[in-house]
DNA sequence: CTTGAACCTTGCCATCATTGGAGAGTCAAT
DNA sequence: ATTGACTCTCCAATGATGGCAAGGTTCAAG
């Protein structure tokens, strides 16, 4: 089948398709005499494999990893279990970073009083009145904001 | 002062610092005669009021919404509280994202024995043999993969 | 005065996954 | 033969940041 076939039944893009070829995620597919790249039901089968890692938040290099265990009849359940693991590890660092960025600005919107008047805390505390700008009490532990750089997840 | 001091000064890399005068986050900040970026204690407040905000995972756009809003002394609190309830609805979603792939994962970790042996659930899983790889029993809609993209946080 | 360290400049590349477009070629059906 | 849907490759952009390179500037010590 042709690479619009594969894509939808797979559910990856065709343009991810190429992607994956060119990063050496999948292997080269096979070309008709013109040019197009041929799918064979196992090829989809993989690329739907891809699409459930991906969903999963597994980076391509993960996936990489997830595919050779998968494809390799002798694979020690063992390593696929620690995969999983240290990838849960880093779902949940980033929701909490995530989260506690969340309960900072909860509590800074709780604060504010949000009419037409300008006093803001929200933007008092960004602009670090309370932290490092004139160091009132040198650096409350629990403070707002901490010195923490996010180091993930942007959207 | 230079560059580097406004660094240190503001906790913002030398580099971030120009990047935010190329994407007008920032002016364009005053030169030497040499061409050496000059920099003063308002700018460099307003530079931690920068890092601040990205701290709380704020985008450079929401940060110039932000700057532009600090900045100005008729500003209605209203306003700035309103940006700052959209932001946390982000994160909100994209942790929920996260704890939701985790919560898969886990499931499959624990199904996992994680011996010397092939068989694993989590392969499984990927390989789709539970969801829509052959159409077992049309689309189980709770099913622990479902359709959606991840659509935000990577890394 | 010269040298060297430490700083600054610009610019380009890389990350990561994904999307978009442009321009050109192919296929099937009308 | 034409049309429309498909495909091909290449190039660029996203967002925030890091890194490197080649060159200019500053200032203090020799």
């Amino acid at each position: 089948m042709n690479i619009g076939e594969a894509s939808s039944a797979s559910g990856v893009s065709a343009k991810m398709i190429r992607h994956y070829e060119a990063v050496a995620l999948v292997p080269a597919a096979a070309r008709t005499e013109s040019g197009y790249r041929q799918y064979s039901d196992a090829d989809v089968h993989t690329l739907r494999f891809i699409r459930h890692s991906r969903d999963l938040g597994f980076s391509i290099a993960e996936i990489g990893e997830l595919v050779g265990l998968w494809q390799n009849r002798r694979r020690p359940s063992r390593q696929v279990k620690a995969l999983a693991a240290a990838h849960i590890e880093d779902l949940e660092r980033k929701a909490k970073e995530l989260l506690a960025m969340k309960a900072t600005l909860e509590h800074l919107v709780h604060c504010c009083q949000g009419n037409d008047r300008p006093e803001c805390p929200i933007l008092a505390e960004l602009a670090g009145d309370a932290s490092e700008g004139t160091p009132r009490a040198a650096q409350k532990p629990g403070a707002a904001l901490g010195a923490k750089r996010p180091s993930a997840l942007r959207s």
